[in-house]
DNA sequence: GACTGGCACTCTGTTGTGACGAGTGCCAGA
DNA sequence: TCTGGCACTCGTCACAACAGAGTGCCAGTC
């Protein structure tokens, strides 16, 4: 049974004060507030077949309705008109990420922004190992026995692994490894690098081969392991608007799963391209999460994505406007990583 | 007026019995669960003059008594028995941080230790810049006149900032440059650095002498700001044990406080060597953190002190079990860094 | 002088009742 | 197909009554 266009206006109707006003919204209401062109008994026949339908629900006999999940999602996906940013706001994004000095302070003052700007928990991933290209690699001798194995990659991270050698090697030929390392690796993706690296031992004189082995480890563990793991997370204090209403009861589950970065990383992490991706309630397979929504976005220079960032929210969250908010954001963060 | 033993006694039964049952304990209770030797009434005496000094309180007239601000910190410093951690507890600890890869994952594996032993909010700061020495430091030629500049710290902390030279430079130059810098600052401490930049600007040829002024002003800002504001937080979903009771009603203030780097900074980062700082409710000179109680101390290799760690927790909280695991989970890190 | 038993008193939290209002569902009529 | 009207359902609020916990105080005892 299709919904004819009042009922979809209805819906429209519903979810949007709802978000507005937090409270059940009944038919006498809905006609006051919105020009619907009938009566309040026919919103509340339309009423009844939306909420047959499986978008609204009553939480109590006597009260108004509510979006349930489904309700949301078909206005998202077709009632919502994009809301643009004010000038205001674009000013605000420009001048809070343009004084950055380096990339941690870059992914800080994002996540920042965009709890501020959509006062909501945000979420932004660092970008990632796998879908950068190594820049430089440096070797550090520590001693004859320890290295200091520093990677910079194109999006301006740095990681640094600590490496201990089976033999003594004299810092000449580590200086020799660090040329060839460079020469091989610079410049190449870091998913690609695997089996370049596994050149790098093949190609070294046997008596430097026990030495390149080692650090080809470390340089493995470095590209692979925890590589796409980190993450800057801002905005908890804003779960307690809406004074526990939301989440029905206790912020518990919510922070729970927000400690566990493997489960923010699924939520933000899987990003594809130009896509804003909005999961609302039981959608999120997580458990703890069923009554929060996530609305996530890839980043990165250009037309390539580096990574993820999003918000967190209660369902009953202001959709058209965290998406706008979260896409332009992005883009912004794109623009600067594109500057370096 | 002083207290007499058998005062300080019921005092202390009193936070006991509060922090284990979180209500509320009257005099009857009391004779009950403490075999005190003497009836109710006589408690109920003794209770009045405790109230009267300011110890413990009422909620209301007719409910039983709660420790105070005062009466938590008298049971500090003077009742608390220091509760040794179970054999358990401490092969935990080693396990857990046994696998760490590098300082990332040191700080957080500890932070997330620390969280789940005391269930309650863990907060550890990255190891302090200024208290550190340079091992090493790196010029990576990114063009002619751009550089990237990486400090590595003898508590292996990495810092990585971009350089915009205002002349081109040969990469020879900077291959000579960082020698010199090296020369002059590795093994040097923080602290005492900037003096040090100066004179490498200042024995540097004249037509090096932009180059290396550019070089020497990244190299300070590197140094100095931002220095010490790394942290990691973890166990912000224990702040809802106890339901809301604890903190009168809202996270919010809690949570807000904990957005703040700052804040935390003020509350964890002030250590004195080999104490354990408790803050009790009102002496957190922050508003928002009035009803929460802070347990720090400082860590690092040896006996020097590197960076603070510590939890915070409801004023109703066990301190000496909460103590006990502070000082060990600290202990513990700084033969961890000392190892390295 | 210190402790105890007992009693009156004060509150809080709970339970129950009734009035009120918001909102619905349904039906007959336009 | 829409509308006005009406009966019905519940949740909420205010108020009163009540039970229970805990205290303060006093007179009596060791």
């Amino acid at each position: 049974m299709s919904l004819d266009d009042r009922k979809l206006e209805v819906l429209r109707a519903i979810v949007e004060d709802y978000v507005a006003t937090q409270e059940p919204v009944g038919s006498k209401a809905l006609v006051e507030r919105h020009r619907l062109g009938v009566s309040s008994a026919t919103v509340r026949n339309d009423m009844a077949v939306l909420e047959e339908e499986g978008y609204i629900r009553q939480p109590h006999t006597s009260a108004g309705r509510v979006p349930t999940d489904a309700g949301y999602r078909l206005f998202v996906d077709r009632l919502s008109r994009v809301k643009p940013l004010s000038p205001a706001e674009r000013r605000a994004i420009e001048r809070f990420l343009a004084g950055a000095l380096d990339l941690d302070d870059v992914v800080h003052r994002t996540v920042r922004l965009l709890a501020q700007l959509t006062r909501q928990v945000a979420v932004v991933q660092y970008p990632s190992l796998t879908r950068s290209a190594v820049r430089h690699i440096e070797l550090v001798p520590i001693s004859t026995t320890r290295i200091m194995l520093v990677m910079i990659a194109d999006t301006g991270r740095v990681e640094q692994r600590l490496c201990e050698l089976p033999v003594p090697t004299p810092s000449d030929d580590i200086m020799d490894m660090r040329r060839k390392v460079n020469e091989k690796l610079a410049g190449q993706r870091l998913a690609d690098a695997p089996p370049l690296v596994q050149t790098l031992v093949d190609e070294s004189p046997a008596d430097r081969r026990a030495t390149m082995t080692c650090l080809a480890s470390t340089l493995l563990e470095t590209l692979v392991e925890r590589s796409d793991a980190r993450l800057a997370l801002a905005g908890t204090a804003n779960l307690t608007r809406g004074g526990l209403l939301d989440f029905q009861g206790t912020l518990r589950p919510v922070l729970e799963a927000l400690e566990e970065e493997v489960i923010l990383l699924k939520l933000i992490g899987e990003v594809e391209p130009s896509t804003t991706r909005v999961r609302i309630g039981d959608e999120n397979e997580i458990d703890n999460l069923r009554s929060a929504s996530v609305v996530s976005t890839g980043y990165g220079p250009g037309a390539t994505i580096v990574g993820g960032l999003g918000v967190l929210g209660p369902t009953r969250m202001d959709y058209p406007g965290t998406i706008a908010t979260v896409r332009a954001v992005a883009r912004y963060v794109g623009e600067l990583l594109a500057q370096n």
